[in-house]
DNA sequence: CCTTGACCTGGAGTGCGCTTCGGGTTGTTG
DNA sequence: CAACAACCCGAAGCGCACTCCAGGTCAAGG
């Protein structure tokens, strides 16, 4: 009753960073920590006596993924979708391995639309004459 | 006094395209369209006798342009700007060249983010078991 | 004890980039 | 020439991912 992080085998018993504290190691503001809260992006996140957060390393780790994911694209609803198949137990693997699969062809994507992007902007840099710049 | 795209010397002398033909070319949707023409990002669309808008293929081309800026990050609010320097003439070059240089760096730390991204997620696919497709 | 600041909650608000709507004009096809 | 699609316009609406607000609780310092 005290683990839960499927992933990981190190668990929040070691719960003891506040919400700032969290904030600032994930660089994701304490507000959208509990708007992913919400969103049940992030489960069973330990409490204070008080009633206030504590985050755990693992869920220091968790966020980063978060972190990484969303700033490829994938929505939040996605997201969700991952995490509830996390929530429901080992049968749901296949599924979020195909998740995780697809998402990893996204970003490929996007690496070469980004790539051909670099050749498109020197292509319009090599028509501007030489920059003097101080 | 018939052109006025200072990027490309062929100008809209040609502009025969319909609204539906440039959405079918660029893959950008007609409203679209007349959303950028009204922010700025698209000037000088030439009209049919109707008052209906005939656009060129250097507009094809600019449009192509701003496709590849916007996905890539670049705001409508950048872009418009662009636009402005580039009616401007001239003088507004290093300006111009100033800010593809900057966004450029901005495509080049997008592209490393999601290469970092494929290391993560093939990290966390290794640990699913090898999954069975049909 | 009193203040001050970090934290709590549910809910409303924001900014961006489109997208849709409503009502009217044009132009092509049977 | 009637109908129907494509186009015009300004303005309102939408979806997403946050972000902020109001009003209250908790905890440490002077």
């Amino acid at each position: 009753m005290d683990t839960q992080a499927p992933d990981h085998p190190l668990a929040d018993n070691d719960a003891e960073l506040t919400p700032a504290d969290m904030s600032a190691r994930t660089g994701v503001s304490i507000d959208t920590l509990r708007y992913y809260e919400r969103e049940g992006l992030l489960q069973n996140v330990a409490r204070a006596e008080s009633g206030h957060r504590r985050y755990s390393n693992a869920d220091v780790l968790w966020v980063e993924v978060l972190r990484c994911l969303r700033e490829t694209g994938m929505t939040i609803e996605h997201l969700r979708h991952y995490c509830e198949l996390g929530a429901q137990g080992s049968h749901t693997e296949p599924e979020r391995r195909r998740m995780l699969t697809e998402h990893r062809q996204l970003v490929e994507s996007q690496i070469s639309e980004r790539v051909e992007a670099l050749r498109l902007i020197d292509h319009k840099l090599s028509f501007y004459p030489v920059g003097e710049s101080a």
